[in-house]
DNA sequence: ATACAAGGTATGATATATCATACCTAAAAA
DNA sequence: TTTTTAGGTATGATATATCATACCTTGTAT
């Protein structure tokens, strides 16, 4: 698997799990304390996201993170 | 879960199952073609490592990325 | 029509992950 | 003793994740 394949794989796991729970990117990223900025590349598999930002968005999204690395 | 606590699972992860493999640091430090400078904080969980290093990590550990996450 | 919400892009600044290299110690092997 | 080997640290350079902000489009609601 490529980088750029997991990017992928984690960014469509995260807009899942967030739609699944009606929850809007705005919302996530404010509750995260993060910018949009960032999460909508997130998302898109546009970025090498660190562990930390994985973290704060698992949380938001009350899952593990091993949830965002599923097929 | 505070990030330093994810970061030290990580990488006791990281730790056990390279050990378990018999692989030094040294070694999958090359076979993933990055610096040790780099590997020994990420299993020290000093380091706020990316999801592309940690796949770098797993596929040398012929391991899933997701068992990092595990406790 | 007009305001607002949601997703999305662009850009420059800042923080930091990773690289590259050199050096150290302790333990094991020669 | 001398030489490796494995783990570890220090430092400066480079790449890039994240921040902060502004702006755009589309759809929806007022």
């Amino acid at each position: 698997m490529t980088e750029k394949e997991l990017f992928i794989r984690i960014g469509k796991n995260i807009t899942r799990i967030r739609k699944s729970k009606g929850y809007t990117i705005n919302h996530v990223a404010a509750e995260c304390d993060m910018e949009k900025s960032n999460l909508i590349p997130i998302e898109k598999g546009r970025i090498n996201v660190t562990a930390g930002t994985l973290l704060r968005i698992a949380e938001v999204l009350e899952v593990d993170v091993k949830e965002f690395f599923k097929i």
